[in-house]
DNA sequence: TAGTGGTCTAGACCACCGT
DNA sequence: CGGTGGTCTAGACCACTAT
């Protein structure tokens, strides 16, 4: 994780996190920073590239590049990121509720999601998150016992991905996700706050890891006025 | 958009949605592609990093590039798309009723989101998106004169988009987009086939140029149990 | 060991923007 | 015109995977 552009990115956010580069400013040009940090173009354009793919920045040919105004879409569900990331980010009172944790043999519906052909075992783990003191998410995540052979509500509580990555060095890759809004269920009204709402929005995802292998599926049933998701997107040709 | 990198792209995007190279197979090498397009290695690469991005293969160093499982998340409303290009992608029944189309001076708050500070007009087009002799969609947009000085009847019912990037010449950059749930208002139940629904799922977006300039200010209102969005997304480090 | 993708360099030419 | 970003090249070295 050392690399030379992947450090200038790094800086580069700081400095528009912090506000040293303010939004809607300009960045300074390319050739500065190959002088700045005495590294070549190439090296520098990976870089401001990504910063353009992560909607920090806009570059406009012949002009520079641009600091977007990140405030209107500072959320930062979009993309991959853990619950725990996520209230750290956001300064959130959370709490989570482990309801369930069990290691067991998948039925036929939850093994074609998993892609499990033979007779491999899935962890179940179903998390209630509580923010201010009400129960707005359930968290319904299933795991393969294959890469994840032992889990306890320790891990559960702290932070799954936390202990993949860094206990297990397993490396997390990319996810599909998919946003629905559904009725809800009995079990949505029997753990969730659920108030009047009769619907709970769903975001439905499959995580895979670096080297490609699928390895979790999971729900997050959100309660629907606490439910926010942002995206960033660049019109591709 | 003629270069060497789009248009290798754009090849191995119809050999994969084609089939000639399936799903889960590995894609030829880097040094392959450069043999047979002639190219250098460098240039490989942004097509391949172009088709990763996108969601379309995978790269696992020391191994290859891998084509991914497009049709477990082919919805693509994730990215900028219009309504027009998602209808004929889908081959939907889809039928587009305008509701109002009137050049006015935006309110306070319109003209806040469109960072309209002088007295520039703003078009707004209600349009009502019938799918299968259903009226699902309430699409309300809003686009600065500045940039559309004029809308007919006609532009609507077709494209808008396609009239700004093919009639105007004005090339859309990126956009940011915020889903949420909200109870159904008296316009929402007036003029959508609601049923029984009392919210709706609510995409808001700002879309800008590719110069950085904000031209529109849109807000899609979907019946819920009709709502889906699909989403790819990379860990970033 | 051979093949693959990942990082980095130095240099070239082009297109676009402002003065 | 000088400054900016966009494309492309040829070559280098490295890290990882397979056999």
């Amino acid at each position: 994780m050392n690399s030379k552009y992947l450090s200038l990115y790094g800086d580069i956010v700081s400095k528009i996190e912090e506000g040293t580069f303010p939004t809607n400013s300009k960045l300074p040009s390319e050739s500065s920073f190959m002088e700045e940090y005495d590294i070549s173009r190439d090296t520098v354009r990976k870089s401001l590239q990504l910063l353009e793919q992560n909607g920090y920045i806009h570059k406009i040919k012949g002009k520079g590049s641009f600091v977007l105004d990140f405030s209107k879409f500072n959320f930062p569900v979009a993309g991959l990121i853990s619950y725990k990331e996520m209230v750290e980010k956001l300064n959130l009172h959370s709490k989570t509720i482990i309801h369930k944790l069990e290691l067991e043999t998948p039925d036929s519906n939850m093994a074609k999601l998993l892609d499990l052909t033979d007779d491999g075992k899935v962890w179940r783990v179903f998390r209630i998150r509580q923010i201010n003191g009400k129960k707005i998410i359930l968290d319904k995540d299933y795991f393969k016992s294959e890469f994840v052979s032992n889990l306890t509500k320790e891990i559960c509580e702290d932070s799954i991905y936390g202990y993949i990555e860094k206990e297990l060095g397993l490396q997390i890759g990319f996810s599909n996700k998919e946003i629905t809004v559904e009725p809800c269920s009995e079990e949505d009204k029997q753990l969730l706050d659920i108030e009047d709402f009769d619907m709970v929005a769903v975001v439905k995802s499959t995580v895979h890891l670096i080297d490609g292998s699928l390895f979790q599926y999971s729900e997050s049933r959100h309660r629907p006025d606490k439910f926010k998701f942002t995206d960033f997107a660049r019109r591709t040709w």
